[in-house]
DNA sequence: GACAAGCACGAACGTTCGTGCTATTTGATT
DNA sequence: AATCAAATAGCACGAACGTTCGTGCTTGTC
């Protein structure tokens, strides 16, 4: 046993394996049901953990947050140098889209699914997809600062480009399991970083 | 009437609808309940036009596609010069996902949901992808050879950064309803299309 | 050793899902 | 106007959905 007591645990167990089955079949996808029994739990003893689906929903989300930040966002903080950041956190993503989770992302595909219905859910997609843009754009204007990246770079677009890039890898990877498609994101980060250079 | 028997008039009147719907709800999200009684028609009725819900979907996704043809190719094709025709394709893009769909690009939402779901969805998606990579890539061949393209310009690669900036726009357009999204679309574009001329 | 709290179970709830059958209505052809 | 096929509705099905409830085990506290 890890830590907490024994319903925190299975808790916790419950919610990496919801993880993991939601980057395949979506949030919505993810029934109750198959979840228990993949877990050799009973529907009832899993509802029990959470009081409602919605709010089953909302703790994978705030579980997949934590293991991103863990995987993704912690070995950028390590790099004092802001561009080695966002080169870290570059290669962590790829990483964390390619082979940590079964089916890409958890949040690109929480995104698409529910970008178009308000609530909740949409709520907390929104906050953490802000916070990670302006991780991004926070390592680039220190760049900038720091010399690096040109003076007029606008940190703004230097992250949605980033972001685009991301979002590229994860579909040629994941619907044309392009073997290529890494090295296409790397070319593709290779020409945002030499744009952003100071000349 | 527009065209062909009352049957193949209803059904086209059901796709259309289902059409807008599956960019909001998802391809597995929508249901034959829902779609039959936002039509006024009965269950049974609407399902008779299509022998499941496995056939609809594939319907939807061929209807889409002939939308998508209609508004995003067919006016990149009008145009003679390559480059463009690129940039008609590319605003055309833009149009068809922020405007034309509901929800979106049905492709994008499609292409989450089933990109780790073996079966005719994902073939067909993947399918219709090819055709576009391919599509855009042609582009910037004819491009390449006309001129204002350099001749070392990787196609794919110009393909793949292409359809990132693409994905990029949905996205901050459709989570954030960022109203910045299509200025930073267009920027992106412009340094595609920069790096990607002749010097 | 008694007792409370935490945890998981099985059964059942009302609803909705996709999918078939059987009528009945509608539209086209003579 | 009559006929026949095509199109739609009505109805029912088994399964699965999220959710609730009562009931036992297990664990830790007095």
């Amino acid at each position: 046993m890890t830590t907490g007591t024994k319903g925190e645990r299975t808790r916790e167990t419950i919610l990496d394996e919801a993880l993991q089955l939601a980057t395949v079949v979506g949030l919505e996808g993810l029934t109750i049901g198959t979840l228990a029994s993949r877990l050799g739990l009973s529907k009832s003893g899993l509802y029990a953990h959470f009081k409602s689906k919605d709010a089953l929903q909302l703790a994978i989300l705030e579980h997949g947050a934590n293991h991103f930040i863990a995987t993704v966002v912690h070995p950028s903080l390590a790099q004092g140098d802001p561009v080695a950041a966002l080169r870290t956190l570059f290669t962590a993503w790829l990483e964390w889209s390619g082979q940590t989770m079964a089916g890409g992302c958890l949040f690109v595909t929480a995104i698409v699914e529910y970008d178009d219905r308000p609530g909740a859910v949409r709520d907390l997609l929104v906050e953490f997809h802000r916070r990670w843009i302006d991780f991004i754009a926070g390592a680039a204007k220190r760049a900038v600062s720091s010399g690096p990246f040109r003076a007029d770079l606008d940190a703004a677009q230097f992250a949605h480009d980033f972001q685009s890039i991301l979002l590229g890898f994860n579909q040629a990877r994941r619907l044309l399991r392009d073997p290529d498609a890494e090295t296409r994101a790397r070319r593709a980060f290779a020409r945002l970083l030499a744009d952003a250079a100071s000349r």
